[in-house]
DNA sequence: CCATGAGGAGAGACTTTTAG
DNA sequence: CTAAAAGTCTCTCCTCATGG
């Protein structure tokens, strides 16, 4: 596109237009007369064409001034709709906070803190991805999310990662389970029970696979489910036991289950606050950050 | 009351230097 | 060797002073 003339000129053409005085339109414009009548100079050699006929005594529009007029209140009034569409549109991403977060945080912690934020931030939009650790990961590093809650990242030079707090893995166990009289659970104690995991694809997998490789005798998987939460279900029908990180049975969510921290050896996962490096967060999704390291830590 | 010449500030283009 | 930073030059547009 190659345009012979300038925003400010066509401004200061309008502006003429409707005083019919230089000095009266410079004022408007908070420039001097001399430099508007150079802007009316500029536009009228780029059209090469009379806009204004003047004197000394007054400033009358030619036939082409009035052509040109009616056009350029359109130019005008469409850049202040596309400036007006600009702001409104920021104004709305401001209000949208997007938070991924591995599913054992979206489904136990999560909801608590976001009715806590509705308290302060009533207005703000709220999207939550709740997904396996790697792909909240992919999603802070592609921007999709604006912050991330998981136990992946720390070692990832494109992420800021704030530790938060060290999660032990529990075994999930029925009330009514003999083990459950017991306050921990030993690795070696797998060997007599129906084994419940979650699928390959999760991050929680990966870790207690590491530590069901190092046993001398490996306890057989008997099911298996996608997430967390199907593992407890499945733990709350009866049909076996499973290893879990300690949030899934945090705020009394499974009234019928309980949770005995795993030893020999004792497995943990350390949960933290993810954002890209370097990016920019809005106030709201700041607000939110800072919420969440604070009532996670607690 | 608008136009024009002189002088100066600032933005942008272009070149050189420096750091990774 | 590449890309970012720093330095230099050029050009545009402004204000001031003043003419017609």
């Amino acid at each position: 596109m190659r345009l012979d003339f300038e925003f400010g000129e066509v401004l200061a053409f309008v502006t003429v237009a409707q005083t019919l005085n230089f000095r009266a339109a410079a004022d408007r414009l908070y420039i001097s007369q001399p430099a508007l009548s150079r802007r009316i100079e500029k536009l009228e050699a780029a059209l090469d064409m009379r806009l204004l006929e003047r004197t000394t005594r007054k400033v009358e529009l030619t036939d082409a001034g009035r052509q040109f007029l009616n056009h350029a209140v359109v130019i005008l009034e469409e850049l202040d709709l596309a400036r007006a569409s600009m702001v409104e549109r920021a104004s709305r991403a401001k209000q949208l906070v997007t938070v991924a977060c591995v599913p054992s945080v979206a489904n136990h912690v999560l909801p608590e803190i976001l009715r806590l934020y509705a308290g302060t931030h009533a207005g703000v939009r709220i999207r939550v991805i709740d997904e396996s650790a790697g792909k909240v990961l992919d999603a802070v590093l592609e921007g999709e999310a604006d912050i991330g809650i998981s136990f992946l990242g720390a070692q990832n030079a494109d992420i800021d990662f704030t530790p938060i707090r060290s999660e032990p893995y529990v075994l999930a166990v029925r009330r009514d389970h003999p083990l459950a009289v017991t306050t921990t659970a030993r690795w070696a104690d797998l060997e007599r029970e129906r084994l419940i995991a979650v699928s390959l694809n999760s991050g929680n997998r990966v870790l207690i696979e590491n530590v069901l490789a190092s046993l001398p005798r490996r306890p057989t998987i008997h099911y298996e489910a996608n997430h967390v939460a199907g593992a407890l279900g499945l733990v709350s029908a009866g049909l076996g036991v499973a290893v879990l990180p300690g949030l899934a049975l945090a705020n009394d969510t499974y009234p019928g289950l309980v949770g005995l921290p795993m030893r020999e050896p004792e497995l943990s996962r350390t949960l933290g606050l993810l954002s890209r490096a370097g990016a920019r967060l809005s106030q709201a999704a700041t607000a939110l950050h800072d919420l969440v390291l604070q009532k996670i830590a607690e």
